[in-house]
DNA sequence: TTATATACTTTGAAAATCAAAATAATTTGT
DNA sequence: ACAAATTATTTTGATTTTCAAAGTATATAA
């Protein structure tokens, strides 16, 4: 048992490493290899619908200054638009602008291929498995821990 | 099928964010809260037998002159020890001294109540699942990207 | 209509990062 | 043996990422 806790542990640490090397090597050998990794997860973040800085920054759990100077990045390269809210003009709009859509899209597809690896080999039953150990470990987190989401 | 890749994806990419999340919160309220994330990873990179710079480098994914500053800022905070190999004095032996160790230890039972909750809830055959899904994924990132280790 | 609250930006400073140049120690080629 | 090449690391100069706190603009409440 002891045992189990070890392998699942350092399969995870080992996972969470290889993925974050690999989106970087993706990234900078891709079209859009302009995007540092900070900006194409607030790119992801924002994702298809507009989102206010308060919403984007909550998400990613950073603060909205530093959000903002992201923001500026991402206008300047031309992938967000932002914009003062009509009905209340405290609030600013981000919205992703063409060229955001397809880092999205791209980002998202690179995604897939990953997590299709695993699946495609599975059986039904081991797929659910997978499914509801990782659904009981992130609800623990979040009772445990009482993330806001 | 499609369906499965989406969820799997999303559970991943939510428990991303939420280790992150946690893993800093614990470490803002425990005894070692001088420590950044950055400089706790490396203490956990260095772990209990000597390593040299090239060797935590790697293993990270930065540079040597990123993780010599890092080393920099974990002396004077007198985490780790700094030291010439006596056989080949090029290299730089780096060691996590006692409170570096304390450090490290508590981070590692951290991971591993983490882990315990979703072991320990698991039958043993979901549990072999569970082990060889995180198999199969390490595996195929390191074959289809060339993961040095 | 002043005061308060909310959403955001700016400012100042520290930490994290890289590429390229510099330093130091070892190995190789002649 | 000794100059040249290689290896391991640090330093330098610059950019990015981050935060807390102060400032700005808009909306709500008293």
């Amino acid at each position: 048992m002891q045992n189990s806790i070890e392998a699942v542990n350092e399969l995870l640490v080992n996972l969470f490493n290889d993925i974050l090397t690999i989106e970087k090597a993706a990234l900078e050998s891709g079209p859009f290899n302009d995007l540092t990794m900070t900006e194409l997860h607030v790119i992801e973040a924002i994702g298809l619908t507009p989102r206010t800085m308060t919403q984007v920054a909550g998400q990613l759990g950073i603060t909205v200054g530093t959000l903002t100077t992201t923001i500026n990045r991402l206008l300047k390269k031309e992938y967000v638009l932002r914009n003062h809210a009509q009905n209340d003009r405290r609030f600013v709009e981000i919205t992703l602008t063409h060229k955001g859509k397809l880092a999205h899209r791209l980002h998202e597809s690179f995604h897939a291929t990953m997590v299709k690896s695993i699946v495609d080999g599975m059986s039904e039953e081991d797929n659910t498995v997978l499914i509801e150990s990782l659904k009981r470990l992130t609800e623990f987190f979040r009772e445990q821990y009482d993330i806001k989401k």
